[in-house]
DNA sequence: ACTCAATGTACAATCGATTGTATCTGTGAG
DNA sequence: CTCACAGATACAATCGATTGTACATTGAGT
C-alpha cells in the first residue's frame, strides 16, 4: 500500500498552492466543469489523489446550503409498544435504504421524540437533511400537518386522513381489513376477534373493513372481540393471554400486524388450543417471516420495499419542486396456513 | 396556534439586529454562556422563540468542525446474502440508537459500498459524521485496519484477530460455538452439522468450538456436515433443502443465526422430518423471535441490545482521546424446544 | 471624585468550499 | 501590427455561526 505524502488532511487552499492555480480553479476541475481545461483537470485530480484531499463535505454542505441527506422518522406508537426493532419497519427501511442509495442519497435515522414531533424542527432530523420521511402517522396527525408547512420537504407512510396537507403514501387498510375478515367468514367462522389499537388512523381503517365484512355476512359485531393489542411481542402476548383466560370465545382473529399474529400464535398454542383448529390467525404486513414460520401465516400483503421506493421518490418529486399526488398500493390476501385454508403438510 | 412572526427562517444576524446586540451575544445567550446578563439570555430567548428563530445547524457543525452524528455500517456480507433486514442487525441497531439518543447524538445509516470500504473515506460515513460503528468486519479485516488509522474514530462488531489494530466488541465465538454443540452432544446426537460461512472471522471461531466439542466427545468430524448455508431466510432453505435430498445424513444442526434456524426448522418440517426429533436446532444471537416460534428456539444468546451499548460508549471513549480496550461479551446458552431437551408443553 | 475590578458586549477573524465577475493569454483576421 | 475574441484562470464575496480579544459600563472601596 502506497504512503500517501500527506496524512493528515489538507484544505483546497493548500491544494491549490500546491497546484500553482486558485481554489476555484481547483472546485472546478474536481467537479468536472468545462472552464478548465482538461489537462489541468486530470493534473488536478492526480494531485488530489497524490496529497490525499478529499473535500470537506461540512464545508460543501454549508456553502451549497443542501445536505444529500434524507432523515427518517419511525412513528413509534408508545402506548402500543412498537420497537424499531419490528421487522414491519425494518422492512420498510430496507426499501428506503436501497432506493436512496440508488439516488446517492444518504440515511438518517433519528431517535424522534415522539412525544410532540414538532420539536423535530430544531433538530438535526430537519436541518440536517433535505428532506423527511415519516413512518406511520401516530396520533399526531395535526403537527404533522404543522410540519408540512415548513420549508423542508416531507412525505408521510399511513392511512388517508380528511384534511391532510403533507403528501402520503400507504396501503388500502379499509381493504385489508375486510379482505382478512372476510377470509375468516368465507371458512365458517363467526366470531372473529380484532386484535389492534384503533386510536392510529390505520388500525381504525382496517377495523372498518372488519366491520364491514361482519355485516355483509350478517355477523353481529361484538365489541369484547376488539381488543387493544400492542405491537411488541411480549406486550401481546399478554393481552391475548388475557382475553383467553377470559370467558369471551373466539374462533379466529385478524391481528394488526404479523409480529403480533406470530405471538398471538404462540400464545394460543402454550394454552393449549390449536391453530388453526381451534382458532384461525390473520397477519398483515406478509413480513419475511411470515412464510418460515410454523405454521405459516396467512397475512394481507402490503408490498413493504416497494413502498419504501415509493416513499423515496415522492419525496423526490417534491424535492425538485414538483406537486406529488398521495399514493395508495393496493392489499393483497396471501393463504397460508394459520388461517386454515390450507392443509398442513406434515400431519 | 399562535401565528409566528416571521414564517422564513431568519439568520443571527438578523435576530442580532432585532435585540440591538451582535452576533456574538446572541450566540453567547443561546448556548447559555455565564458571560451574557441572564436578563439579556431571557430576551433573546424570548425573541428567538417569538421570531421563530433557529440555530443553522449546517453553520454550526461547520464552525465547530463537528457533527454530533455517529455512522453505523453493518457489513452485509454479499455471498451470505445477509440483508440489512436479518433481525440480528435490528436488534442491534436498536441497541446502538437508543445508548447514542441518550448521549444526544444521532445515527446516521450508511448504504455501505461493501465491496471495498476504503471508499467510505471519500463519503458522507466518515466526513459527516464524529465517529464510526462498523457491525461485522465481513472478509476485508485489513481495509479495516487501514481504516483505523485515518482520524476519524472507530469501532467493530466482531471476532479478535490477530492483527487488528481497531477497537473490538464482539461475543465469545469460540465458546458460543462450543456449548451449542455440546448441549446437543450431552443430548446423544452425533452427526451435528455446522451450518455458516467459516469464511467470516466470527463463524470461523464458532467452528473452531464445535470442533473442539466433537473432539472432546470422541466424535470425529465429518467435513460433508459443514455446510456454508447463507443468511439470507430464501437461500437457506435452498442450502438446506439440497443437503437434506442429499445422501448426508445428520440428527442436529448448529446454526450461524437464529433466523437460519428458523429457515432450517421450516425446511425440515416441509421435508417431512420433525425437529426436534428427528433433527435438533440450536440456533445463534437469540432474537427475540426464538422464543415466539413453533417449536421455541434453543440458542447461543449474546445480548445484542446492549452490546450496542458497549460499541457506542467505547466511541464515545475515544472520541474523548482515551484509550479503549477491546470487550469480549460472554455467550450463554438458552435451552428451549427445538434441540430437544425441553418436553412440548402441548405434546 | 477616582481607581480598580468585575461584569457584560462589541468587534472581527475564522472555518472551507462555491461561483459570478474580472482579468489574462494566445490565436487568427484584417 | 493591432484588435477582437474565446478560452482559461484569478479574484473575492459569500454562506452562518463561534470565540478570543478589546472595549465599555457599573459599582464598590477609599
Amino acid at each position: 500500500m502506497s504512503q500517501n505524502k500527506a496524512k493528515a488532511r489538507i484544505t483546497m487552499q493548500e491544494l491549490a498552492d500546491i497546484a500553482g492555480v486558485t481554489r476555484g480553479t481547483i472546485s472546478r476541475a474536481l467537479s468536472d466543469s468545462p472552464r478548465v481545461n482538461e489537462k489541468t483537470k486530470t493534473r488536478i485530480r492526480e494531485l488530489a489523489k497524490e496529497y490525499n484531499y478529499h473535500v470537506n463535505q461540512r464545508a460543501r454542505n454549508f456553502r451549497l446550503q443542501k445536505t444529500g441527506v434524507i432523515s427518517v422518522v419511525f412513528m413509534l406508537n408508545i402506548k402500543s409498544e412498537q420497537h424499531m426493532s419490528d421487522p414491519f419497519f425494518l422492512e420498510m427501511l430496507g426499501g428506503i435504504a436501497d432506493c436512496l442509495a440508488e439516488h446517492d442519497l444518504d440515511l438518517f435515522l433519528s431517535h424522534a421524540p415522539i412525544a410532540n414531533i414538532l420539536e423535530l424542527q430544531d433538530s438535526r432530523v430537519f436541518q440536517n437533511s433535505d428532506g423527511v420521511i415519516f413512518v406511520g402517522q401516530g396520533e399526531q396527525h395535526s403537527e404533522l400537518n404543522a410540519l408540512a408547512n415548513s420549508d423542508t420537504p416531507m412525505v408521510v407512510w399511513g392511512a388517508e386522513m380528511p384534511d391532510q396537507s403533507y403528501c402520503r403514501v400507504g396501503g388500502d387498510n379499509a381493504a385489508g381489513g375486510y379482505i382478512a375478515t372476510n377470509h375468516l367468514l368465507e371458512l365458517g367462522r363467526r366470531h372473529i376477534a380484532f386484535f389492534g389499537d384503533v386510536n392510529l388512523p390505520e388500525i381504525a381503517l382496517r377495523f372498518s373493513g372488519y366491520k364491514k365484512a361482519l355485516k355483509e355476512h350478517g355477523v353481529k359485531f361484538d365489541p369484547r372481540l376488539q381488543i387493544e393489542v400492542p405491537f411488541e411481542m411480549e406486550r401481546a402476548r399478554d393481552a391475548i393471554e388475557e382475553l383467553l383466560g377470559s370467558r369471551t370465545k373466539f374462533d379466529a382473529a385478524v391481528c394488526s400486524s404479523d409480529v403480533m399474529a406470530l405471538s398471538a400464535i404462540a400464545t394460543i398454542n402454550e394454552s393449549g388450543l390449536r391453530v388453526p383448529a381451534d382458532i384461525a390467525i390473520v397477519g398483515y404486513d406478509d413480513i419475511g417471516l411470515a412464510r418460515y414460520s410454523s405454521p405459516t401465516l396467512t397475512t394481507v400483503r402490503q408490498n413493504i420495499r416497494w413502498a419504501g421506493r415509493v416513499l423515496v421518490e415522492s419525496l423526490l418529486s417534491l424535492l425538485n419542486g414538483q406537486t406529488v399526488a398521495d399514493t395508495t398500493l393496493s392489499s393483497e390476501l396471501i393463504v397460508r396456513q394459520s388461517s386454515g385454508a390450507v392443509a398442513a403438510k406434515k400431519t
